[in-house]
RNA sequence: CGGGGAGUGGCGCAGUCUGGUAGCGCACCCGGCUGGGGGCCGGGCGGUCGCAGGUUCAAAUCCUGUCUCCCCGACCA
């Protein structure tokens, strides 16, 4: 590609209001430019870096056996109907000339497993795996950071179809195996994650997260262990119990803090009371040492059931004051594992009153949030920000049952198949890969994603013995197979490299007056602005393609 | 949804308080010089100041309404 008619808007400064750093780097490179709220074009060098990773997945999606195939992405409502998931505050809804609704896919679940369920009949056609590329509309509630969560992008979404567990296990595992083989090809790190089933319901979930500044989600880490921290456990930093004895005059004090500096103790040594509501319990005090958090999902998931907190409203109908709370033989309470028996600090439920109770051994639940320093099998744990750019999950028959897919058995007997579904987003992996390996100068693209191979500058303008160097250099590695950029515009050295840095081409040929009095390019690999060995323009094809192979 | 902020040329911004000819840098176009790190000189193109209504002789500026976008949080199959 000739890059003086290429349309690659780089922009000098970010825009104005892009915090993360792959936002700012692919509006600024040209790859990206924003439409509305987390509504985003991809231009022509950017959609070439989303299309390889594209091929990537394609590839390992299709060496597992998966089947790619395209489903709409306009459904009738009707399908969202049957298995409950019709209303949703992101779903995008609409209805057509007739009146009838519809909705935009979140996801494919109800589609592939019409299809599945319509057409699949037999145990012996199992297992099956289908996949597409599919843009994924989702009205989120906070669109944020370029690229890395937007209200419209594009998903490899794929779906398992197995007659048991044992199958879908098997199908599960290879999706993790194809998973960490695109990340690899895709030259991203990353790892994979315990997570929570979430809304998709289900037993088992794994995410893969690629660590960088601009993640949204928090990862629990140490040797042999990680875990999103909505659903880690880690054993706590011990605190001494508290040596104090009896009430404890508080006036106005109803944060941990003031308590216990106003006590002159430690946040450790006090009891945090969580007041949530849930369907069959009603209203439960949750609690946590003073030092800690609750973690709601845990919360959930440990009680089996949905919650919310508790309102103020509802606390001072029961004759209690936030603040102020505390263990009472009123509710129904439930305790935090780092609980040890023993004396706390607590709320003594009336205004401007703690007292010192002695919680006792009993039973323990874990719903804290862990803290970096908390142990996993001894070692410590750090937490950092991630991006989530694949999960996988095991759905089982929550898709089957309420549309009716089975199979005929060995038996000839109707099983629902038992499904898995399992998604990856390219565009975050793109964004991932900015976000890891940018420089001050730009982006450093890894060598498979990147938008082309060499990128070849003419130091010189048009019409000179350089330009015309470098245009000779340019056909003759794109005969070799390679994906070349010519940077042939008129404008001078200066923002030519400065260009091309922003964009990232991993390795970088200069045709230039310099090099050409000995007959050579000069030759420099983006990542670390390595400068390498000149390329003998007479003979340049082997030595390009070694170095090529020699980048990042 | 709660809190905060912003809409003025392609990008970044000033002007708004105190109403009176719409400005600056970059980019872009033309001419010239320059040609290995966003170079220089000269001349240009480009803007219903988000939108609607109101006040006024006069509105980017004041008033009312509305839309959009961003950040933090909540949320996030």
């Amino acid at each position: 590609m000739r890059q003086s008619h290429l349309f690659l808007p780089t922009e000098r400064q970010p825009p104005a209001d892009a915090e993360a750093l792959s936002h700012k780097l692919m509006v600024r490179a040209g790859l990206i430019r924003q439409v509305g709220a987390g509504l985003w074009s991809w231009l022509p060098a950017g959609w070439r870096v989303h299309e390889k990773v594209v091929d990537i997945i394609r590839e390992e999606m299709d060496a597992i056996g998966g089947q790619e195939l395209l489903m709409p992405v306009m459904h009738p409502a009707e399908l969202w109907k049957k298995t409950g998931r019709y209303g949703f505050s992101e779903q995008f809804r609409l209805d057509d000339r007739k009146g009838a609704p519809h909705v935009l896919a979140m996801t494919h679940e109800e589609v592939v497993t019409f299809h599945v369920g319509n057409s699949v009949r037999s145990y012996r056609q199992l297992p099956m795996m289908l996949y597409h590329f599919q843009v994924k509309e989702r009205d989120e509630p906070r669109p944020r950071a370029g690229v890395l969560r937007t209200r419209e992008f594009i998903m490899k979404d794929s779906y398992s179809f197995d007659l048991d567990e044992e199958g879908l296990q098997v199908s599960y595992d290879k999706h993790a195996q194809a998973y960490a083989r695109m990340l690899d090809r895709a030259g991203i790190e990353w790892y994979s994650v315990e997570s929570d089933v979430g809304m998709m319901g289900g037993s088992s979930a794994h995410e893969f997260m690629a660590p960088c500044g601009a993640g949204e989600d928090d990862v629990a880490l140490a040797p042999g262990y990680a875990a999103n921290v909505e659903v880690a456990s880690a054993t706590p930093q011990p605190v001494p119990h508290t040596e104090l004895t009896g009430d404890q005059e508080t006036p106005g004090l109803t944060t941990i803090e003031a308590v216990a500096e106003h006590l002159g103790a430690r946040p450790g040594q006090l009891l945090k009371a969580f007041p949530v509501v849930t369907e069959s319990r009603g209203l439960v005090m949750a609690f946590v040492r003073g030092d800690h958090r609750v973690n709601e999902i845990k919360l959930r998931n440990a009680l089996k059931e949905e919650l919310r907190p508790a309102t103020p409203a509802e606390l001072e109908e029961r004759g209690l004051h936030a603040g102020f709370l505390g263990p009472t033989g009123d509710l129904p309470s439930v305790f935090d594992e780092a609980i040890v028996p023993g004396p706390y600090i607590v709320g003594a439920n009336r205004p401007d009153l703690h007292t010192v109770v002695e919680i006792p051994a009993g039973e323990r639940l874990d719903f804290r949030t862990v803290e970096a320093g908390d142990t996993v099998n001894g070692n410590p744990i750090t937490i950092e920000p991630a991006i989530e750019v694949g999960n996988i999950f095991k759905l089982g028959t929550r898709y089957s049952e309420p549309l009716g897919a089975t199979v005929l058995d060995t038996n000839g007997k109707d099983r629902h198949v038992v499904m898995g579904c399992y998604g990856m987003g390219p565009a975050r992996i793109a964004a991932a890969a900015v976000e890891q390996f940018a420089d001050e100068k730009g982006i450093s693209w890894p060598k498979s994603i990147a938008p082309w191979d060499v990128h070849v500058i003419a130091a010189g303008k048009p019409g000179t013995d350089e330009a015309n160097a470098a245009a000779a250099l340019y056909d003759e590695l794109r005969g070799a197979g390679l994906e070349v950029l010519l940077d042939d515009r008129a404008d001078g050295p200066g923002a030519k490299f400065a260009d091309a840095e922003l964009l990232g081409v991993p390795l970088r040929l200069t045709v230039g007056k310099r090099g050409l009095a000995e007959g050579k390019a000069e030759a420099m690999q983006r990542r670390g602005l390595t400068q390498l060995e000149g390329v003998a323009l007479d003979d340049p094809i082997e030595t390009v393609k070694q170095q090529w192979l020699d980048v990042p």
